[in-house]
DNA sequence: CGTCGGCATGGAG
DNA sequence: ACTCCATGCCGAC
């Protein structure tokens, strides 16, 4: 409960007392809770609130079952009936028994809160569900066998009259969930689940249990106060309340489940950016299908409540082979990757808390209770579940797992699945193995599903689907070499998956940009050739920036028709076709055909595109034919990507994904070192990057996106920068001969054009950032905040103009030696003529110039240097030369686990 | 000395 | 500021 009340008054303005504490009491149309004093809050909770304070206000009405007066005129009781759909209202206890009751019940629609109807209707499911069922939102239900010994919880009344949905819902949920067996511990279980109970469900403080799950706990109790339990608002309940906890084994729903089919886990992606359910097992979103079983979405929501790395994401064949023939439902669960820890021989496999308390039996022991848990082959093991104190919580761990480790041969790395056989309440571990296979190997899958659960090498569309939102293949291609890195025994990496998964995924990344070519990547990030960058100077460092024009994204292409116009050809986002545009179309973040407003024709995805596969790759550098097998396998509806460009898209994808799945639990995903100025799902090269000093090491001969486009534009940067010089000198010359008028630079236009990688000014590729600004009109101009890597590492002032084009040649070259060595100082330190060579190559002539002083920290600009810092290597570097350029980033070297990132020691 | 069990620590989120 | 959790540490055996 926040203390942060001291100063304020209960919220019942019958009462207004001073809070010492508050407790939350209903949600208000704000979105916040009441803050009531205790005996406010108590009485609310006890459903009584509207009996107490609100009796001579008007808005009564009877429940048409059983009687009883609700005050539907009051937000505080709001939760408390349905609207009929033949008029009247029904207290929700009706209601649910009307629910349970009916054998394909449709849910009782009432009205949710203010707008929103089914929101509350879904949340009631889910909630009443748990509490007739009593299986609860994601309660143990496992068949009593499984456990050699089942804690039994006696009173298990409902209590939670205020089961508004409240965005929080989850969180309360959990809260029921755990708020069971009360023990030992109790007090301090108040963890997490705890606080979450306090949102508004106030269960008995001093009632929530140890692992909630059991039951459902609907204590009785009022929380905090302990005030004496009092008869639940729902207290008459039906069934639910002696179903609850461990007892209600194959309770209901079972069937209910089978019912439903929710459960069934679809590979599909996580949840949706930004809000949805997470159900990433198709569970959730059940909105609409979910009308039967709010189980499966109890589960989803319990699932939400964790965090995406253990996200089950299981796969419908490895379900299938879960239940095997019985035909039985299977739930997914959770999964964890394996840590070293959990891989070693220890034989202790530490379970994710919430894991463990939303799945697991209650225990309110340390020693825990032996756990029986079969594996994908039918086999069963008895592992024993326990848990540490641990500062003031929990920590759980299976023990004993290692016969059962070694006979599945898993290692750090690999993930191990539980999922639930609802029938029978069994536990079923499963396992993924990570991909041991050569990172070079795209084709396959980094996580075998193994036996496990049988797997067929189905791809999941899943898994870190978040990663890889289109792209099934470069998904794979990237998941694959994550799981090769994982596979590892770098218990860094091991570790890195979860909630480190964003450098894993990052990491991937780098798969992806193997793909690309260096045009390809050259190509998709070029600015457009006529948009003109703004210098912006930030911390004495200029940058560029594009008023409308991404660094990445899908690509367009500039060409010029057989007018000889300019003109732009874009990539529908959705069939792939191309359409031409004016070369001046500003396209939003996500463009497709129905955005075409120059071509109304061609505004829709049936249209045929005008150019020919053929055409299209001659217009296309060096990616096209990819592109074109695109539209064909676009044609196909099939989602075949093996492409830089749709890596890319997942790379922003990934980021929307990353910074979406901050929502619920995860604050794994959130910007950290990136500028600031960038927006959620900004792939720029600054964006893609991991934290400063964090990440993979580059190597000088990295070539992977990050790599080249650094040095590319760096390149181009110097270039530009070189002709700009010529022309001032000209102009000065000019000035001299003429004794005045002063030029002010050229437009960059045609600069622009003399850099473009292509070389081929009708094939400019203009870039348009698909997913950076999504939602953004372009007139919004969400680029505007990016950084281009254009950037020079020094200043105008800092370079002498020379006088003669060799001598600026050498500036530039000079320039980019410098800007080298401040990503790779091995140059400059050791100077080898391996690096030197190096260096050359990268600057593509020979001088003998020696290496530009290196004006390290002091005479780089913050914002440069964190860039910088961006490659680890920088300063670190002792190596020559990787010869796994095109592996680039992917560790061939696997950067030891303790020297890298690890954070310091 | 090796292993195990349990707790403590501290990085990461 | 706080929780989670991977792992370190240490005592017991």
């Amino acid at each position: 409960m926040s203390s942060s009340s001291a100063t304020k008054v209960c919220f019942n303005s019958n009462c207004n007392d001073v809070l010492e504490r508050s407790r939350k009491g209903w949600r208000r149309r704000t979105g916040d809770y009441a803050d009531l004093c205790d005996r406010c809050a108590s009485a609310y909770e006890e459903g009584k609130f509207c009996e107490t304070f609100h009796l001579a206000a008007s808005g009564w009405r009877c429940c048409e079952s059983c009687g009883k007066q609700i005050h539907c005129g009051c937000i505080v009781s709001f939760h408390m009936f349905v609207l009929l759909d033949a008029g009247g209202i029904e207290c929700i206890t009706c209601a649910r028994k009307g629910f349970i009751l009916t054998p394909n019940p449709a849910w009782p629609t009432p009205s949710h809160f203010l707008p929103l109807l089914p929101e509350r209707i879904k949340d009631l499911s889910a909630k009443s569900w748990c509490q007739i069922a009593g299986s609860g939102p994601v309660p143990w239900r496992q068949a009593p066998s499984l456990f050699s010994s089942s804690p039994s919880h006696s009173d298990l009344q409902p209590k939670m009259p205020f089961e508004v949905d409240i965005p929080s819902g989850i969180d309360r949920l959990i809260g029921i969930e755990k708020s069971s067996a009360s023990s030992l511990e109790k007090n301090k279980v108040e963890d997490s689940s705890e606080r979450l109970v306090n949102g508004s469900l106030k269960l008995g403080s001093s009632e929530i249990h140890d692992n909630g799950n059991a039951g459902i706990n609907c204590v009785e109790e009022a929380k905090p106060c302990g005030k004496v339990p009092q008869k639940s608002f729902f207290s008459k309940n039906d069934t639910s309340t002696s179903q609850f906890g461990l007892a209600g084994s194959a309770s209901p729903n079972d069937d209910q489940t089978k019912l439903s089919g929710i459960h069934a886990p679809r590979p599909t992606p996580p949840p949706p950016i930004g809000k949805q359910f997470c159900g990433h097992n198709g569970a959730d979103s059940s909105g609409e299908t979910q009308t039967l079983n709010a189980r499966p979405q109890a589960d989803a929501r319990v699932r939400n409540q964790l965090l995406p790395r253990y996200w089950p994401r299981i796969t419908d064949q490895e379900l299938q082979k879960i239940s095997g023939d019985s035909n039985s439902v299977v739930t997914p669960l959770f999964e964890k990757m394996l840590s070293a820890s959990d891989a070693g021989k220890i034989g202790r496999l530490v379970l994710p808390k919430k894991c463990a308390e939303a799945y697991f039996p209650a225990i309110y022991h340390p020693e825990g209770l032996p756990l029986k848990v079969q594996d994908s082959k039918g086999k069963e093991w008895m592992f024993q579940f326990r848990f540490w104190p641990n500062n003031n919580s929990r920590m759980y761990v299976l023990e004993g797992i290692t016969p059962c480790i070694q006979s599945m041969q898993l290692q750090a790395g690999d993930i191990v699945t539980f999922s639930r056989i609802e029938a029978e309440g069994k536990l079923v571990m499963g396992f993924r193995k990570a991909t041991t296979a050569p990172p070079s190997n795209q084709g396959g899958e980094n996580v075998n599903a193994c036996n496990g659960v049988g797997m067929s090498g189905e791809a999941y569309s899943s898994d870190p689907a978040s990663l890889w939102p289109k792209s099934d293949k470069s998904g794979n291609a990237a998941k694959e070499v994550l799981g090769a890195k994982s596979s590892f025994h770098n218990k860094r990496k091991t570790s890195t998956s979860g909630s480190k998964s964003k450098r894993l995924r990052i990491e991937n990344e780098d798969l992806i940009k193997l793909k690309l070519t260096r045009e390809q990547a050259q190509g998709l990030l070029q600015p457009p050739p006529n948009r003109v960058p703004s210098i912006v100077v930030i911390d004495a460092v200029e940058f560029e920036e594009y008023e409308d024009a991404p660094i990445f994204g899908r690509p367009t292409i500039f060409a010029t028709d057989h007018m000889g116009r300019e003109i732009l050809w874009a990539q529908c986002e959705d069939c792939f076709k191309w359409r031409k545009l004016p070369a001046d179309a500003l396209l939003p973040s996500r463009w497709t055909c129905s955005e075409n407003s120059w071509d109304l024709e061609r505004s829709s995805c049936s249209a045929a595109q005008e150019l020919t596969n053929e055409q299209l790759e001659d217009l296309l550098p060096t990616c096209n034919q990819v592109d074109s097998e695109k539209m064909e396998v676009a044609k196909q509806d099939s989602e075949q990507v093996e492409e830089a460009l749709e890596g890319l898209d997942a790379l922003a994808n990934l980021a929307i994904q990353e910074e979406s799945e901050t929502l619920p639990a995860s604050p794994s995903s959130q910007a950290t070192t990136r500028h600031p100025r960038h927006r959620p799902g900004c792939t720029c090269i600054v964006c893609i990057q991991p934290p400063s000093g964090k990440g993979p090491k580059h190597k000088q001969t990295c070539a992977c996106n990050v790599c080249l486009t650094v040095k590319r534009r760096f390149q181009t940067q110097m270039l530009r920068r070189e002709k700009k010089q010529s022309e001032k000198e000209a102009e000065n010359a000019r000035q001299k001969q003429h004794g005045n008028q002063y030029f002010p630079g050229k437009l960059p236009d045609d600069e622009i054009e003399l850099f473009t990688n292509t070389g081929n000014g009708s094939q400019n590729q203009k870039i348009v950032n698909c997913e950076d600004c999504d939602g953004m009109g372009p007139s919004v101009s969400p680029l505007k905040s990016q950084i281009d890597l254009n950037i020079q590492p020094e200043r105008d002032e800092e370079l002498s103009p020379g006088s003669d084009s060799s001598g600026r040649m050498r500036l530039i070259q000079e320039s980019y030696k410098h800007y080298l060595m401040q990503l790779f100082p091995s140059i400059n330190n050791r100077n080898s003529p391996h690096d030197q060579t190096q260096l050359r190559g990268l600057v593509s002539s020979d001088t003998n110039t020696p290496p530009a002083t290196s004006s390290t920290d002091s005479s780089i600009h913050e914002p440069y240097k964190r860039y910088l810092m961006q490659f680890p290597n920088v300063g670190n570097r002792n190596s020559a030369h990787d010869p796994t350029q095109l592996h680039g980033v992917v560790p061939s070297d696997t950067n030891p686990p303790p020297a890298s990132s690890s954070g310091a020691k």
